[in-house]
DNA sequence: ATCACCTATGTGTTAATTGCACATATAGTA
DNA sequence: TACTATATGTGCAATTAACACATAGGTGAT
């Protein structure tokens, strides 16, 4: 670190949850660990495109870092999973720590979707409607 | 030195109206010219604040660089205004491209609003309440 | 058996974003 | 003179993330 003034943080970041903000990797993640529905990283990955919340295609790439950071923080651990076939899975599972994290995401994602929603009203009462992209 | 119009991706991109994703600061700017509040950047910033669309401080440097972006994108004109007091502003004025930039992006955002609203009732269904952290 | 392919986990490279520091300039005030 | 507020801009480094690549087990076709 040889910032000017002792800084340490370069590109967006302004809160304990604002990491992968655009991408909402870690929130499907944590999301579909909490369901159930998927357990180790190429299958959150497919399960993250088909939960949405993404708006990009979910690449495993991503998932495993996201993984990885998870487990770090102490919200996943994980255990390797050699029976069935094909090759080995890491298989995680949520912790409390992972829940909290999960919650504090949802409070986030609550009030950034009322913001929008806000904006879009503003726009509407500007005369802007939405225009959709055949692009 | 390749321009806006031309840049290729390598981070966040996932569309044609992906950009500053995190940061909102695009469609607050455009948002703040249709409306008439501000005309140059310094108080743009200002009023981008007010808006809170952004979640964070919305600072001078970030929307000058995305007011030069958006001319280079023929978004909006710009003149200076030398008369009053003070150092010399350049005064911004929104075009026919950039009212149609902005309803592009009321689209994209009313699709965000939606699913970050449906991500938060998904959760609630698994009983993860949201929680609110003090900073 | 070899090849192609799917599943599964990871790393490397590189472009883009952006907060903060810094530079510059005008005008008013103490 | 010095300081402050306004106003516009650049430079740099930390971070993010898409794409390419590497590795490996298992399955079915040629």
């Amino acid at each position: 670190m040889r910032g000017r003034g002792g800084r340490q943080l370069g590109g967006a970041r302004y809160g304990q949850l604002a990491q992968q903000l655009s991408r909402m990797i870690e929130p499907s993640v944590l999301y579909l660990l909490a369901t159930g529905a998927a357990g180790h990283g190429y299958q959150l990955a497919e399960q993250a495109n088909q939960l949405g919340l993404a708006e990009t295609i979910v690449e495993p790439a991503a998932v495993y870092r996201c993984l990885r950071g998870l487990e770090a923080d102490g919200c996943v651990v994980s255990a390797w999973d050699t029976a069935g076939s094909g090759p080995a899975r890491r298989v995680y599972q949520l912790t409390e720590a992972g829940r909290q994290r999960l919650a504090g995401w949802v409070a986030v994602i609550n009030q950034r979707a009322q913001r929008l929603a806000n904006f879009v009203k503003l726009c509407g009462e500007l005369g802007i409607a939405p225009t959709f992209f055949e692009q």
